[in-house]
DNA sequence: ACGGATTAAATGGTTCGACCATTCCTATTG
DNA sequence: CAATAGGAATGGTCGAACCATTTAATCCGT
């Protein structure tokens, strides 16, 4: 019901009056705080308590610092990568497994393919098609270039999620995929049909946004991310 | 391709030394860190910057800070509200609307209830039918116990994505839910009818969990989410 | 011998002052 | 005029000291 009330640290309170600043907008993007010796002034406090609080708000994705003279610390335009990693810790900490993980990327993709194809302009679907051009050309290397492939291939999905316009695919989809491939060069064998297969699947996915069939991309993405499970099999159960 | 790597700075070692010691097992959520006074010695380094490592710590949600004698740096069991803040703080900095928030909910709640419909044993449908129980017991009681009704819905979620097996769901879901139930209050008038659709639409949910129908479980939990998004209207681009 | 009050020790929180490393700007010099 | 050297601002680190909080042991009165 309640949250503990230990507001008796000092960098705490220097941290939520900078964060309350930035919310509130009298803090910009791109503004760049005093310095710490500055700071440590306005806030009446000394340089190491100063510090940690500013170390709060990097960590927290509000800042960054810089270093030298003209340097010091810059408010961030967005913490989308400090929800990223944070959800890339847990899925870490609570040890989740590939199964699982799989299981989840095959839904989250599925949507994110379904929404493209609503959402899709000319122009995404071009840089779509640029892709598919480049993973194209990885196949035809052969198995070798798999590492390549894959990143490409993983560029299709983030193009896809960003066509969504919903930063929560994005973020989602990047830890979940970040997670994953951790598993690709471990239980892979990649063969040529895998690789050839896999350029069929994102043809078939690019082709069904391209037409606004949202049904079609779902059921094509879904499949495309099955056949990775499939791939890896029994060895799933990390 | 890489990243930034300004590893001069101490403290980011001594973080992920001890990341790594959290993540690798050797460190045990209860776990108590050595004080600070010995952590300096055994990462040779002074005092302040170690404890700024601390701070990074803490705010990653990684360990938690106790005062006096006994206490120290005990390693948490998870980092959840972590992700949560984090998702709030990109809602507050409007990177994230409450329609993007709704429209990732409406694809996880569908998914959780197609999968516990073919996952659900016959204690989890009981235990389902239970909390059906104490909604109709908050909707006869009508709007002014708003709050509790929507307390068992949760719980009915939370039931829901906790029969999947799957942690993923189980994390994605409450920070989802945390995110977005912080707006029921400021947006929803409720009204009878609202309640009573709202407890047709668990019970349609829960009966095609019980009858193991995970096309029907979709698309009547997708319907129930969505009804939310139709109620706050407009007003839902914060 | 028991129980409450007092004291002591361990630990995190804070402060101060100093110095190092990096970066950018400026003045010097060829 | 350009390359270089130097200086100044700024973040990063260090060490020692002191304060505040908490726990446990100790002491004292009954």
């Amino acid at each position: 019901m309640f949250r503990a009330a230990k507001q008796n640290r000092i960098f705490q309170d220097v941290v939520e009056q900078i964060e309350e600043a930035i919310l509130s907008g009298q803090l910009q993007p791109g503004d760049t705080l005093p310095s710490e010796r500055d700071l440590k002034d306005m806030f009446q406090t000394s340089r190491g308590t100063l510090r940690e609080a500013l170390r709060v708000l990097e960590q927290k994705g509000l800042i960054e610092i810089k270093l030298g003279v003209g340097g010091g610390s810059v408010v961030k335009a967005a913490p989308l990568e400090q929800v990223c990693s944070g959800l890339d810790l847990l899925i870490r900490f609570q040890k989740i497994s590939l199964r699982h993980l799989a299981e989840f990327r095959e839904d989250v993709e599925s949507s994110v393919a379904a929404i493209a194809a609503q959402r899709a302009g000319s122009e995404d679907v071009h840089n779509l098609e640029d892709l598919l051009e480049d993973a194209r050309g990885y196949r035809d290397l052969g198995v070798d270039y798999w590492r390549e492939f894959v990143e490409v291939d993983k560029k299709i999905h983030q193009a896809l999620a960003s066509i969504t316009g919903n930063p929560m695919y994005i973020v989602v989809h990047q830890a979940v995929h970040d997670n994953i491939q951790r598993y690709y060069e471990q239980f892979l064998p990649w063969t040529p049909e895998m690789l050839s297969e896999n350029y069929q699947d994102l043809c078939d996915i690019v082709r069904a946004v391209k037409a606004g069939h949202n049904d079609k991309a779902r059921e094509k993405a879904h499949r495309h991310v099955q056949r990775f499970s499939e791939y890896m099999g029994s060895r799933i159960d990390g």
